[in-house]
Formats: C-alpha cells, structure tokens, sequence
RNA sequence: GCUGAUGUAGCUCAGUUGGCAGAGCAACUGAUUCGUAAUCAGUAGGUCGGGGGUUCGAUUCCCCCCAUUAGCUCCA
C-alpha cells in the first residue's frame, strides 16, 4: 500500500504497492485523467506513466498550467525534430525547448528551411501524432551516450554531454525511430498532441554565441485542440493591431524615413501626445522634490575616456571633430551632470541633491537590433542623477522605487523588476559592487517588491534595478531603471563639504522612469491601442454640426472648449454625420460632440463617447466643466 | 552585425511561362445640406526601394547595395 498527498493537502491511500501518476489522476475524478500531461512527484516533474513506489507527494499538471503547458510542447518540439528527421536526413540537432507560448527546435542542415518547408514538415508531424508513439525514457552512462551521439556525428549533443555536470542522470527519449538526449520528461505517447503550428524560421547562434555558427531555428506552438489554435492565432492578430508602428502611422503620430534609420520623426500630434507626457513628467518630478538642468548633447573625447564611456562603450557611440579636436555625441547624461556639479562648491546640507534632465543621447545600435520606437538610435531619457551621503542611499532608492511605480499606476501599467548584478566588463572594486547591489537589494526589500535576478546585466559602473514593461505580443522592455554609482564620483573627483569641514566623496544615483520618452510612447500607443485618455489625446474632441447650417453655433461650442483648455477639433466639412463619426472614431478621438437644430436650441451639444456610444444630449457648460475636470485629473 | 522573409500610388495590398502598371481607402473637383462607424460621380497620382547585368524587351531572371521585418547577438 502506498500513501499519496496531494497538492490541496489531502492524502489518499492506494491498495497496491506501486501506482502511475495517471492513476492518481483517475482516483481524484473530476476528469482530470483525461486532462493529465504530466506530474510533479516529490517536486520533480515526471511523465505520466512513471512508476511511483513508495509515499509520495504528487501534483497533475493540465494545460492550464505553465507545467503541463511546457511538457507539452516540449514534447512537440520532440515530434518536429523526428518529422525533420524524416524530410531531411543528415540534419543535426541543437536544442529543442519549451518557451512562452510554443516551442522550437535549432538544427544545423546543408538544407536551407523555406516558408513552404513549414508545411511539408507539418503534415509529417501530422502523421508522427496519428501513429501515437510512445515517449520511452531510457537512462544510460555518460560513455553510453557520447558513443551513441558520436556514432551518428550529433556534434552538438556530445558537446551538451560533455558540458553536463559529473552527476547528472543522463537520459533519452525515444519516439518510433527518433532519439534525443533529453532529460524530460515528456507525455505519455505524440497523439496527446492534436494541433502544432510552425509560426517562422529564424537564425540562432549555437548556443547563444556570436562566435559560434548560427543554427536554423524554427518555432511553433502546439495546443491540445484545434480550437485553441485558432484562438491564439487569433488573439496573434488582434495583437498586431496594436503594434505602435502601425498605429503611429495611422494615428499621424509618428514615422520613420529610409534616410534616417533608427532615428524616429512626430508629426504634430505625436508631438502633442509627448508635450502631455513630459508636462506630467515634469509636475510629478517637481512634487518629488526634482530641478530641472539641461547639460551639451556635445562634449569632448577626453571627457569620455575619463568616464570610462570610450572604454567600455565607443562602439555605440558617435563621433565628430570641432576645430581639428575629437568630440562625441553623448551616449548617456551623467557626464554632464556631473560637470555642472563640479563646477560649484556643494554642502551635505544640500543633499540630497535631484537634477533631471530629459536628455536627447545617440547610441549606434547594430541595424538588426531596430525595433520601431521601442529600440531607436537617438532617444530621450527621462533622466535624473541623485548625489547624495552613504547614509542617504536606501531611503532616495526607495522614493525612486515609489516615484516610478506611481508613474506606472497613473498608466495601468504591469511591470516586473530585475536586478541587474555586476558584468563582466566593468570598472571598481569588488567591495563597492557588492555594498552598491546590497543596497538595491535591501531597498527593494524594504518596499516589499517581487524581484528576479538578473546576473551580470549591470551597467559598466554598478548594479541596477530595471523596471520591465510588455508590449502588444507580450515581449517585454526595460523601462525604468535606478543605478548606483560609486565610481564616477571617484574618475570625476566629486566632492561635498561636511560637517567636519573637510571634502568628502557624494554617491550618485542614476534613474530614469519612463526610460525613453519614445520607448514608453510605444509601450502607451499599444497598451492603450492608440485609444488614449483624454488628457494624452492629441485631439480631446471634435465638434460635428449636422448641416452647414449649425456652424456657427458649433463654432461656439468649440471656442468655449478651447477657453477651457481643450485640445478641441471643428469638423465643419459637408459630410454627412455618420461619415464624421467613423473618421473620429476610427482616429480615437474621446469625445464626438454633434450639433444641430435640437442642441442648438436647448444650448446643450450631442456627446457620443468613444467606446460609449450616444450619451444623449448635454449642457454645453456642464459637458465643459467635466471635460475640464477629466483631463486635470488625468482621469 | 548574423540568418530568413519582404520592398509596387500618401496608406493597405493585387499583379506567373519576361510583352502598354491595377484595386480599395486617402487626396483633389463637382453635385448632395443629410441626426451617431463609410452619399454619388469624376480627376489626378507610380524611375515597381537604388545600382549594375542578361535579353529585341525586366516590376518579373541574376549580382551588389539600401531599408523594413521575424528572430539571434547586443541593449534604455
């Protein structure tokens, strides 16, 4: 007899000596055998038809779980490799895992993969599902495996071998006459998988280095039923009408030029759109106790090998000459900042000390890594450097923290945080880095924040907290970001008076809360869908008289608007009123305000809210005030 | 930068054995004065991303660039 606790905590006591998760599963009803992909017994996960022998605690993973979803379509990863296998002898295999909504698999073939490939090795994997064959594990010895992967010249699965620790099991998984070194586990048998999709082919370095030979990687998605296929296709497509390049076009936001790569032009109301942005930036900033400077887009080289930027950075940078004399574009504000502090005397009693700055940086971006206004290569930073004493770090760390998580509330923003420990090219001694993470870290603590850690990603100067926001498909962009710095202070002799008279050094915060002002503009266009609340609105309202007839009332109507402040629009054009409905609507305009012989009369105007349809007739001053309050509020 | 795909009117896109360049929307002109997501008719608009080559002839085939895009690498 054998004794089960289950993840509720209840535990149930089965009659024979050994027993399969799958029938744990069937005991616990509610039809979960027939949901069963996998299993966690004694927090390990297995396939369904391991043998459990003695008291154990298991957990059944669906596909309404990240568990059972990855076994899943790991397991569908496994099918293509075999459908590949079959289309195309010779291929060698890379790595083939489960990722956020899909899978892929890397393979090195003397076939390049086309588009039409995806098909023909779709309907292969179609028939790999139909046979229903069995995942079989199979452990074997660290000689076992490498003879058995060298004996068919899968170079890069000796070199996973090899590079496994000494006492890792090392096991296979075999379907039909495919084989992978996999450590599973994988579901029971391929019928389980009912609907696999092949989404694209992309180039992918083994092993995620440029240095070595770039694989050809396809990905797909797989779902237990067609249906929820096409709805994530669906959803896919609804995504990409979100997608701020698009809509920045249409919404005569923003645009890019062949002639200016990277480097992204605002009509007008793009323009609007980013005053309204930084106007907010500015009055928060003010409340948090900020002063604004603005320091040279252009400074000398020296400059620049003093901070350590020519080191560590001038292959993004950007550089000319004045007068026979090296000069750079700057890449980043410290510097700047900096000067501007050195070039007063400064007290403790001025600390802490908060100068932001919106500050245009150039960085030369690799041509690859463009990606609309997310990765451009000129943008704003929303930039700030505190200076500040040791025993002031943890407590302005933590008004960061609450200033920047403000922001993202103002927006309805979800955002995850990192820390970002020390790369591998950087500058100070191991002591500082350490004391600037410990800092961060116990900060974030301190605020009760979730966190991951992200090693190595730290800036060349110190640790960093970074503030990550999603776009329209889900992949996400660092935002926000607070950077300790014990080291420019010291390259740049910074200094304060203390309370003893004598100079001491200031410790320097870098941050910035919405990262780039383009960034968090394309992140705003998609989260918001182009429909932005009214106070961000490049156009607030437009005033629709029915006939030519009400234009002068309608005139009327949009001079009280515009008294009041609102960004409101006249479209007095011989249109009739459903034609100006959709084009306002279709431009995301907040509020449509038709008049004619009935509003003219009552003094009162039709309001029709996007998203709201007809709200009815309304007094003009009435609707005037309440506009007025909602863009204030920032409703 | 690397791998693949793509580039045709302002926008979205058709265009197959190589033979006069097409649609819808937008723009412009005229008519229509109309009540909550598209009134009708007409006009204009293109070095088919750029350069070279093959050919009697290239948007179409070949080569080289440029840009965009999905990823990789890099990064706010």
């Amino acid at each position: 007899m054998i004794k089960i606790t289950l993840p509720d905590g209840s535990v149930r006591e089965f009659a024979q000596d050994q027993i399969t998760p799958l029938e744990v599963a069937k005991n616990i009803s509610n039809g979960l055998a027939k949901k069963a992909l996998v299993a966690t017994v004694n927090g390990e996960k297995v396939a369904l038809n391991h043998v459990i022998t003695a008291d154990a605690s298991v957990a059944i993973h669906t596909f309404d779980d990240q568990e059972g979803k990855d076994t899943f379509r790991h397991s569908a990863s496994h099918i293509l490799a075999q459908a590949v296998q079959n289309l195309f002898p010779g291929t060698k295999f890379g790595i083939g895992p489960a990722i956020k909504d899909g899978f892929y698999y890397d393979f090195d073939s003397e076939h390049k993969f086309v588009p039409e490939d995806l098909e023909k090795i779709e309907a292969e994997m179609m028939k790999i599902i139909q046979s229903d064959l069995a995942y079989e594990r199979k452990e074997l010895s660290r000689a076992e495996a490498l003879e058995m992967f060298s004996a068919r010249g899968e170079i890069y699965k000796v070199e996973l071998i090899n590079d496994l620790p000494e006492d890792a099991v090392i096991s296979t998984y075999t379907q039909g006459d495919f084989t992978d070194l996999c450590a599973g586990p994988h579901l029971v048998s391929t019928g389980a998988v009912k609907a696999p999709k092949l989404m694209s082919i992309a180039g992918a370095y083994w092993r995620g280095s440029e240095k070595n030979k770039m694989l050809q990687r396809i990905y797909g998605t797989a779902f237990p039923k067609k249906a929820d296929l096409d709805e994530y296709l669906f959803q896919l497509e609804e995504a990409k009408r979100r997608d701020h390049r698009k809509l920045g076009q249409e919404l005569q936001l923003f645009t890019f030029v062949d002639e200016a790569p990277g480097f992204p032009l605002f009509y007008p109301k793009g323009m609007i759109l980013r005053n309204s942005l930084e106007n907010y930036w500015r009055e928060v900033h003010e409340a948090a106790g900020y002063t604004e400077i603005k320091t040279p887009m252009i400074m000398n080289r020296s400059l620049w090998e003093r901070s350590g930027h020519w080191a560590h950075y001038q292959n993004n940078m950007y550089f000319t000459e004045i007068d026979e004399e090296p000069f750079a574009i700057k890449p980043m504000n410290c510097p700047g900042s900096i000067l501007l502090f050195n070039s007063q005397m400064h007290s403790y009693r001025d600390f802490p000390m908060r100068w932001s700055e919106l500050g245009l940086v150039h960085r030369h971006e690799l041509s690859g890594a463009l990606h609309g206004l997310m990765r451009v290569r000129a943008f704003t930073q929303d930039d700030a450097h505190i200076f500040m004493l040791q025993s002031q770090i943890k407590d302005e760390v933590k008004g960061v923290i609450k200033l920047i998580d403000g922001i993202y509330k103002t927006f309805g923003f979800e955002y995850h945080v990192e820390l970002s420990t020390r790369p591998e090219d950087s500058m100070g001694d191991d002591a500082l880095w350490e004391k600037a993470t410990d800092a961060l870290r116990d900060a974030l603590v301190d605020m009760g924040m979730d966190y991951i850690i992200n090693e190595g990603d730290g800036a060349f100067y110190g640790p960093k907290i970074d503030f990550h926001l999603q776009d329209c498909l889900g992949r996400t962009w660092q935002c926000g970001t607070i950077q300790l710095d014990f080291q420019m202070p010291e390259k740049f002799e910074m200094s304060y008076i203390g309370e003893d008279s004598e100079k001491h050094r200031p410790v320097m915060v870098h941050r910035t809360a919405f990262g780039s002002v383009e960034r968090f503009i394309g992140i705003l266009t998609e989260h918001f869908a182009g429909a932005f609340p009214t106070w961000l609105a490049p156009v607030q309202a437009v005033v629709m008289p029915i006939t030519d007839k009400f234009a002068p009332y309608a005139a009327e109507v949009v001079a009280k608007l515009k008294e009041a402040g609102v960004r409101v629009e006249l479209d007095g054009r011989n249109e009739k009123i459903g034609y100006k409905i959709r084009e306002a609507q279709v431009q995301k305009i907040p509020y449509m305000l038709v008049v004619g012989e009935k509003e003219m009369e009552s003094n009162t105007i039709g309001v029709r809210k996007r998203g709201e349809g007809d709200l009815g007739a309304v007094d003009v001053d009435q609707f005037v005030a309440q506009i007025a309050a909602e863009i204030k509020n920032r409703a």
